[in-house]
DNA sequence: TCATAAACGAGACGGTACGTCTCGTCTTGTG
DNA sequence: CACAAGACGAGACGTACCGTCTCGTTTATGA
C-alpha cells in the first residue's frame, strides 16, 4: 500500500504549527539542553502529531537550527572604517553569543549533530553560517580593497581561521568565551593576515584615489601614506590606536 | 560482613576482553561510521558480554576514543630551529590525519559526542587534545624565548587558534583539508603573533644570549640577527626561505 | 439564518466517484488482501479524496461490502422437490464460493471487521447475510410444509447451524471447503431436521393436503409415510430418556 | 548494525513478566474491548517494555489468546454414557461462555483477527481450539464405538458442524447463545450423525460383548439391536435416490 | 590444593525514542 | 455545495539501543 508523492506543499502550511514547533523545540532545549530534546517531545509541547514535524524538518537538528537562526540573526557587522576594531566589536558579540547558555551549548550540539546528519550539516551551512558569514566577509573584502589587508588574501578562509578559534573554545571548553579572547583572536588573525600573501608577495599600499564615497565614511587613511617609517604601523594600521 | 565493593579489580581484568572491544570498536567505526555503531554492536563484534564494556568504560565514546589513541598518529613536533617551518610541516601533517577518513569523520564525531557527554568531553581532553598539544606549545615555548614570538603571549591560547582553524574544516567541511590550508594557517597565526601582544606591546627583539644548548641544534639564527633591514623579515621571519 | 447541514444530500452524489471508490476497494483487496487495504489507498486508487468516502460511508468495511455485494455470485436455491439434494446442490454452490480466493478471504475479513465494528455487522447482516439467506430458509419452509422436515422447526435456525458449519471451515481452515464437506453438512443437518423438534416431539406426518402446483413438481413422498412407527428410538437410542 | 540470532532463551524468560501481561491484556480487553487494546497498553499497564512482549509473543491476538486459553480450558466433557445428554451438557457450558461477556466478544474478535494474521490463526487453531476439540472428539469416539454413532463418521468433521453452529451465532448476532440453542445444535448434529455414514453404508450394529468395565457405566444399547430393517430410508427420505 | 569470589559471555529486562503508517477531521481551492 | 487534494492532531506500530539486572561459567588468587 505505499502511497507516492513525496513534497508537500507549502501554500497549505500551517503557519500555527510551524511556530509552535520552533517555539517547542527552543523552549525544550533551554530546559534540559540539546541531546535530551526528542521529535516527540517536541511534538507533544507543540500540540502537533509528529507527522507535521517530519512533513517539514528532516531532522531535530534542523527544526532547533530554524529556531535559533531566528535568534541569532541579529549581531551586526559593524563598518567604522577601522577594520580591526570592527572586527573586535563583532567578535566580541559573537563571543558573547556562544558564552550564552541558552545558545552556545545547542549550537556546539548542532554542530556535534552535522557530523553524522548531513541534512543538519547541510542546514547549519546553508541557514546559518554562510548567511552571516557573507556580511562579515563583505566588510573584510572593503578592507582588502583599502589596502588594509593583503590584497591576494582569501577571505573565507581567512573567517575559517578566526570563527575556527571561537568555534575551539565552543566546542572544547580549553578556555572562557570572553571578550578577551574575542580581540585576541580578532588581533593574532588579522595581524597575520595584514602582510601575509599566499603567494609570498607583501602587501602594496593601496592608496585608492577613486576611493569611492563609502571610503569617505572611513576614518581617513591618511595614517597609511606616512606610515612606513615604523613597521610596526605600516603593517597593521588597525592596531593604530591601540 | 558483606562489604559491596562497587569499583571493579583492575588487576582481575581480561586484557583479550579490552583488546577485542577496542578493536570492534575501530573496525565498526570504519564500516559504519561512529554514529551507527552501538555498544551492543561492539559487545556482539567483540563476543563480550555488554557488562564488561560498561564495567570499564562509560560511553561508547570512551571506547572509541580509547582506539583511536593508539591509532592516532604520533605525530612528531618538528624543531629545526625555524619555528615558521616546523609549525608549517607539523600542521601539514595533522591536516593529513584530520583528512585520514579512517580518523577524521570519527575525531569529529567524538568531538560532537563531547557536546553532550560529559565523560567523553573529559577523555577526549585529557586523554587526546591535551597530551599533544603540550609538545607543540612546547615548541614554541622554545621559540618565544628565542624571540620569535612575542614573549607575552599565551601559547594555550595560540594553539586554540591554530587548531581551532584546522578543526573549523574538520568538523563543518567548509574547504579541503590540504597542505595548503595548513600552510596559509601557520602563516597567519604566526604572523599574527610574533609581533601581537596582548597587552598591546611591540615584539622586542630577543638577541638571547642565553641560548642553550638547545639553540644549538637549531639551524643557525644567523638570518635573524641582521634582519632588521626590512620589515618583512623582521616581522616574519619564519617566511624567510620561502 | 446558515443551518448547518450535516447530512450530505444524496442527489448530488457522484456517481462516477461511488464506482471507482468500490473497484478500487475491490482491487485493492485482490492484489493486498482486505486488513492491508486503507481508505487512504482507496481514495489514492480511485482518484478520489478521502472525504468523499468518509462522506458516505462509514468504514472501510463498508465500503468493501458493497464492492462484494455486487461481485458476490448470485447462487440460485434450486427446487427440485428434493430438499436434501437441493441442498447438496446449493451448499455445494456456497462452498465453491467461499473457497474462491477472490472472495472467501475477503468475507472472512468483513466478518472479523464485524466483530469491533457494528456498522460493518450491520451492513454484513443486512445487505449480505440475511437477503441470500430469506430464499433457502422459503425453500426449507416448502419442504417443511411438505412434511419433509420437522414442522415445529424454526428454519432461520437451522439455516444457522447449515451455513455455521460453512463459516467454521471458512474462518478457521480446520478442513477443504469442498464438495464432500458440503455435502456431509447438508446431510447431517437435514438428517437432525427431519425428525427433531426443539420441543422435542417427534415429527408428526403430513399429508400435506394444502399441497400447491408447487408440490407437484415434487418427488413422491410416499416412502416417508410408513416411517413413523417406531424410528425415533431406534435410531436415536441417545435421546431415550430426553 | 543488524543484530542477529533470533530465538529467546525460555529459561531466562521472567515469569513475573510473562503473568503481568497476561493479566493487563485480560484486564484491558474487559474495560474497552479487544479492537481497542494496544500493545503499548499492555506493556504500559504491565509495567513492562514493549520488546518483552514482542520477545515471546508474535502479536496481541497471540498475547489475548493465552489470556482466555487459561480462562477457557475449565469446561468438562461430560461422559455419563448417555452422548446425546453429554453433548448438550457440553454445548450449554460452552454456549455460556461465549455469551459470557468477559469472553464471547474477545473470542470473536481473535476469530477476526485470525483472519489476516497467520501467527493469531496458528495460535488458535493449536492452543485453543484443537485441544478442547479433542476431548470432546474422544467422547464422540466412544459412542462410536459403541455403535451409538455412524462408524464411518469423521468426528473431527462432525465437531466443525457443531460448533459452526455456535460460532455463527457468536460472530453474526443472529440470535441469542442460550442454552436452548446448544440443545437444539446438540440435538440436530446428533441426530444427524446417527445414522449417516458419508459412504452411504448404514452403521451396523455394534454388540461389543467385550465391552469393557466403563462400557458398562453406559446404558444398554439392547434398544438398538433391532432397529435397522428399514431405519434407513424412513429416517432420511431426502436421502433416497442417494 | 582447592574454595571462592571476581569478572566474564550471554542476554532478558524496563524503558525511551525512533520514523512510518493510518485514522478520521479540517482546510483550501475548483467546477 | 460536492468534490480532489492533502495537511493536520492523534497515536499505534514494530525496531533499535539504552543501561541495569540476573544467570551460569571460567579463572586466578589467597586460605
Amino acid at each position: 500500500m505505499a502511497t507516492a508523492s513525496r513534497a508537500p506543499l507549502a501554500s497549505r502550511r500551517s503557519d500555527r504549527s510551524r511556530l509552535a514547533i520552533v517555539d517547542a523545540a527552543l523552549a525544550l532545549c533551554r530546559e534540559h539542553g540539546y541531546a535530551r530534546v526528542s521529535i516527540e517531545a517536541i511534538a507533544a509541547r507543540a500540540g502537533v502529531g509528529k507527522q507535521t514535524i517530519y512533513r517539514w524538518w528532516p531532522s531535530k537538528g534542523a527544526v532547533v537550527l530554524e529556531a535559533f537562526e531566528r535568534v541569532a540573526a541579529e549581531i551586526p557587522v559593524p563598518d567604522t572604517g577601522d577594520v580591526a576594531s570592527d572586527m573586535r566589536t563583532f567578535l566580541t558579540d559573537v563571543v558573547r553569543l556562544f558564552a550564552d547558555n541558552t545558545f552556545g551549548p545547542h549550537l556546539g550540539a548542532l554542530i556535534g549533530e552535522a557530523q553524522h546528519d548531513p541534512s543538519v550539516r547541510a542546514a547549519l551551512l546553508d541557514r546559518y553560517l554562510r548567511p552571516r558569514r557573507a556580511a562579515v566577509a563583505q566588510r573584510l573584502k572593503l578592507a582588502q580593497q583599502l589596502g588594509q589587508l593583503s590584497e591576494s588574501l582569501d577571505l573565507e578562509v581567512v573567517l575559517e581561521v578566526m570563527f575556527g578559534a571561537l568555534y575551539h573554545r565552543l566546542l572544547l571548553h580549553t578556555g572562557p568565551l570572553d571578550a578577551a579572547y574575542a580581540r585576541f583572536v580578532s588581533d593574532v588573525v588579522l595581524g597575520g593576515c595584514s602582510a601575509i600573501s599566499p603567494a609570498g608577495r607583501e602587501p602594496r599600499d593601496r592608496s585608492h584615489p577613486a576611493a569611492s564615497r563609502r571610503a569617505k565614511r572611513h576614518q581617513s587613511s591618511k595614517q597609511m601614506e606616512h606610515s612606513h617609517e615604523t613597521a610596526e604601523l605600516v603593517e597593521r594600521p588597525w592596531l593604530g590606536g591601540t
